[in-house]
DNA sequence: ATGTTC
């Protein structure tokens, strides 16, 4: 690989049609363990009509693409593809603050652990939290977070802290295979397992007192957040568009580096297929964490029931949306990377405008998590990206073979940090030192300007499938 | 991530 260092975090890779940039730093650069993952993204740049192939500091290997990726192509000439985005449509994370502070609510903490374990199926194939028809997905598929608030699942004023109001278009529910649908039925309203969570926090540290007021948060304030997607509802959609597009498209695919960089040209019917199909799975995963949010909320509410809860803000970081760049209509897929709007960007709600987008990057179990604020230099350098958390480091089954459930369970202990999860094998492939640091990866998309710190939290308690 | 190996 042909690596130039162009500043102290930016690095660029003589890639095919276009460079790939990777924001990091040089010992990621040179660590072994990432090499593969940096060779993915120069693979990105060898796809047709590709204008950008971008690496946050969070970069691990991935299906085709890496974690950590964005890939921008031309609307026109460009392509739209399933591992740009990932299996786990519109995973993402929304954070609730609370008007409590933790030592308000430490005497408590072990009993809201359970009472949300309680409020909220998690693990493998979890179900039934609410029965729908398949006529009712169909209007999840189109309405998003908004179908949820107007079926008693959270308040009006929730849809304008969701990016994109959690109902994107276009989303024909008819682009969605009957497999699909009957993976989604009874999954609504429920966490899923892996790295999803659910998770009591308090706000530890500020950095930035203006923003963090104008996001009404405080220092040792209490927040949850809620880290989940599509379920296999997306899943499904991710894997039937593959297979289609194996057998519809073999000869424009027929040059690819890697098989897994399988694409549709974007204006081709399977390409405008899949982003419909795409956007159903994105509107399901805004209803899944909206609901989800509110069963939070109410279970909060039984133990404090005078205290306030509501949502900072909602993020997709795995979507691919058209966004229009230098008056150029684009694909931007990001996967495993958060959008990151400056102030006063025009699709920003107008409480946010003033100061720019929150961006949430959760770190993993029993580490920190963080809230920054979009840029407008992201919007200049990295099509207003920035990274989405910590990125793993070791394998799901090197952790199986390293740790024991009792060693995670007590280092969580040891921290003082109340855990609940249903799976023991989940909660050792999640645990703190399989993946990177959180604080570092954070730091250096706040150096380059990616996005800027407001507050760091710690977890207090956790919910895992 | 995932009815955890289509």
């Amino acid at each position: 690989m042909d690596i130039k260092r162009i500043d102290k975090y930016i690095f660029s890779i003589k890639g095919k049609n276009v460079d790939a940039i990777v924001f990091t730093d040089q010992e990621t650069i040179n660590d072994p363990e990432f090499k593969e993952a940096l060779q993915q993204i120069v693979n990105v740049t060898h796809m047709p009509g590709i204008v950008a192939a971008l690496a946050m500091p969070d970069i691990h290997w991935g299906y085709g693409f890496p974690i950590g990726g964005v890939g921008v192509f031309d609307a026109k000439d460009g392509v739209i593809s399933p591992g740009g985005i990932g299996f786990d449509i519109n995973c993402g994370v929304r954070l609730m603050l609370t008007s409590l502070t933790f030592e308000e609510i430490k005497p408590q903490l072990r009993r809201l652990v359970e009472a949300i374990y309680d409020a909220v199926p998690v693990g493998v194939g979890a179900s039934g939290a609410v029965k729908v028809s398949a006529k009712t997905l169909r209007k999840v598929c189109i309405e998003g977070a908004h179908w949820a608030v107007e079926n008693g699942y959270g308040f009006k004023e929730d849809l304008e802290r969701i990016e994109d109001t959690g109902k994107l278009s276009p989303a024909n529910p008819d682009h969605v295979s009957s497999k699909a649908f009957e993976r989604g039925l009874d999954e609504l309203s429920t966490l899923g397992a892996g790295n999803h969570f659910i998770e009591i926090q308090k706000v530890e540290r500020i950095f930035d007192p203006k923003v963090a007021e104008a996001f009404g948060i405080f220092e040792g304030q209490v927040a949850i957040s809620v880290h989940c997607g599509s379920r296999g509802f997306g899943h499904q959609i991710a894997t039937d568009y593959i297979q289609i597009m194996r057998d519809k498209l073999a000869h424009h695919n027929k040059d690819l580096p890697d098989k897994q960089l399988i694409n549709a040209p974007f204006e081709h019917p399977i390409g405008q297929q899949y982003f419909s199909a795409m956007n159903c799975a994105a509107n399901y995963a805004f209803a899944n964490r909206q609901m989800i949010g509110h069963a939070v909320r109410m279970a909060l509410l039984k133990i404090f029931p005078t205290a306030q809860v509501w949502l900072l803000y909602d993020v997709a970081h795995n979507i691919a949306k058209v966004e229009v760049y230098n008056n150029r209509k684009l694909i931007v897929h990001r996967k495993g990377a958060t959008r990151s709007l400056g102030p006063k960007n025009p699709l920003l709600p107008s409480l946010y405008s003033d100061v720019g987008q929150p961006v949430l990057i959760p770190g993993s179990m029993g580490s920190a998590s963080y809230v920054l604020v979009g840029t407008k230099k992201a919007e200049e350098m990295s099509y207003g990206s920035t990274a989405h958390g910590a990125g793993r480091t070791l394998g799901r089954r090197a952790a199986l073979r390293s740790l024991s459930y009792e060693q995670v369970l007590n280092e969580l202990k040891q921290k003082g940090i109340e855990v609940m999860s249903k799976g023991k094998k989940t909660l050792v492939e999640e645990a703190p030192e399989t993946y990177k640091d959180v604080d570092r990866v954070v730091e250096i998309v706040d150096q380059v300007g990616l996005s800027r710190k407001v507050a760091r939290l710690v977890p207090l308690g956790v919910v895992k499938g």
